[in-house]
DNA sequence: CCATAAACGAGACGGTACGTCGGGTCTTAGA
DNA sequence: TCTAAGACCCGACGTACCGTCTCGTTTATGG
């Protein structure tokens, strides 16, 4: 990956950076992310768990939360779209999927961690958005799109709307319940707003 | 209120704890809040500006988040029930009153930061959604109650179904999208998701 | 004794004050002062000790110095005069007796301590002179009149001057050598001092 | 001089100490205690005056005794050995040059206070002897030593009586007084003291 | 004999200083 | 010019005591 939320440098010359510091520092990062959280997670800590100084981490990233930023968007796994050709399956399986696999991880609070100080930091954000949100948002775009010429989904709502009806009620429902949100849940979730976002002819 | 929330104390004796102490904090942290966001936030910053010794802040609250929690369940003004007679309409009301109330506050962001340490704090999220969430979510019950006796919600979907399909997409769509969540987008998503909730035998 | 050294009084009403009390501080200061030291003796521990509150004790006594020099004075045994008939034999006893008594104690390290904060309270030190050193100074005193009117001492040197070329050698010595004066030593120094107190013609 | 009495450090890595916040620390402490007195310095407030972080301080020196005790054998001026070929006035003029200057200072209380806790602390009560007092033994001891082989002082008593006797007194009246022991009385005192120390055959 | 004054223990008050940790920066020696 | 190391200043942490204050309660005494 190009590295464009790293701190910015002129063309090389000297000794280059070190790669290997680059991956100890994101993999230490992420381990600690996952081990103590996001408010317990230390520049000094990533620093001493990747055999680094700490003045390495600040060359590539000036803040910790853009080192979380960049972990996150970094080593979470693409979302495949399914593609079977029933739009309205498609997008449960995702649903499910992407929810229970953010929910049930570390990554999962840490986003709302960096959302919490989006009023201070926008940038930070919106990099959060951008390298994370809307990589599953184009999935689901080409979901809908296809849902849309097959007749499978209603026209009337857009791409972003079907989205927020779908994803909502779920990442709702664990803030409010507190529970890490079972499969079960999930579906009945989605199920339940199905009839919102099929075609009017559908039954 | 009864200071539940505090650190607990064996029956009075001594001197007994000042209420002007008590409000100076919970207003200095609250706008303290609003100004600079919950990751600025100090303990020594409130006390300063709350003109109290350190030590009289930790007699109450153990820590950070243990403040912030109280002084969001208890200074957030409590949520009306609309009862018109039309619980669809009153269920829209609600969702736009209280999304907006909630995206464009402080209390937003911080209901998130708190939310990113419920795995290390699992007692404070309960007490957030406790003295925060529930108390609302009491009011939806009612209307989704009053909404089902009267045939205007589909009874093939529990009251806490119908809440986070009316109240999540709202808030998924402000984190998703950063923008604070403007009345028109959110009468959209609300419309949108009426086919759900509605009765089948309602068109 | 008449507790001049603590906080004055307006005459007898209402609940006197508990002569308990007055005890248990003084034997917990004392205790303290062996087991910790000076500088760790706080008035908190003290009235935890005691089992009295914190106000108690400032009703008696100030400060911490206060309350140190009252028990210093109150608890150190007094110094009794030998009076044999020989001065010099007398000074030698007493000079031994009192300094490893004094060193081997709390009570020294305490003392050096008051002395050290002297010239911020000069009234400490001056009521610890009073209460601890003059009682000492006045025997010595009388023993040396003694020795002058019976020719065993010079009548060239004061008692003062006398008293301090006995008692100032082994004092000395235990500060420099940081080592617990033990009585040969002591013996050596106060024969090391004789031809300076003895009249001319002893020898 | 080599900062023995400071922590310990592996050999030169990463930036070093800065010698100016040595200086700066140093100077404030040493302000500070004349000022104050040893019992009001604090780590605090001589951080704020020397423009330094109290970590700063705390890398050099885990204590305010250790701080003293490195102030005090650092900066008190080295006494000189006035070696006039004659032992006894040399002593004289020693003596008063050093009690005097030691009791008009800062450095006499602060010694006193560092000896007070040498029963919790007897490393430093030896470093302050070895740094402070041991160096004014030496060239007592070269005195002494000159007066033996000259026979102008006592072969009976070794150098470390003679200094006893001779520096005890001074300091003892100081203590027992209270007073800035004024030149004449030292004077007097050293005078006294003669007859112990020189050689029988002397009158 | 009861009202009052002052003590009592407990513990909170506003503070100050503690010793530590982490932030972000800077400066060294060495690769 | 990078690297690891480790210093720098800064500021906040959570704790311990300071000396004072307010409680509710207890205890002598004097009107």
């Amino acid at each position: 990956m190009v590295p464009s939320d790293q701190v910015s440098r002129p063309p090389s010359r000297g000794r280059p950076r070190s790669a290997d510091a680059d991956r100890a520092i994101v993999t230490a990062a992420l381990d600690l992310l996952e081990q103590h959280g996001y408010a317990r997670l230390t520049l000094e800590s990533v620093a001493r768990r990747a055999g680094v100084g700490r003045p390495t981490i600040y060359r590539r990233w000036s803040t910790k939360d853009d080192l979380v930023v960049h972990v996150l968007t970094e080593t979470v796994p693409p979302l495949e779209a399914p593609v079977t050709g029933d739009a309205v399956n498609d997008l449960r399986t995702m649903a499910i999927e992407f929810v229970t696999g953010l929910v049930n991880s570390p990554a999962g609070r840490s986003v709302l961690a960096v959302h919490a100080e989006a009023g201070r930091r926008p940038d930070l954000a919106a990099r959060l958005r951008e390298g994370y949100l809307l990589p599953r948002d184009r999935v689901v775009r080409d979901i809908v799109a296809y849902g849309h010429r097959h007749g499978q989904l209603t026209t009337g709502l857009g791409a972003e709307t079907i989205r927020d009806l779908v994803f909502g009620p779920l990442i709702y429902h664990w803030l409010v319940s507190g529970d890490p949100l079972d499969p079960d849940t999930a579906a009945t979730l989605v199920e339940a707003v199905l009839p919102a976002i099929r075609p009017p002819r559908a039954h």
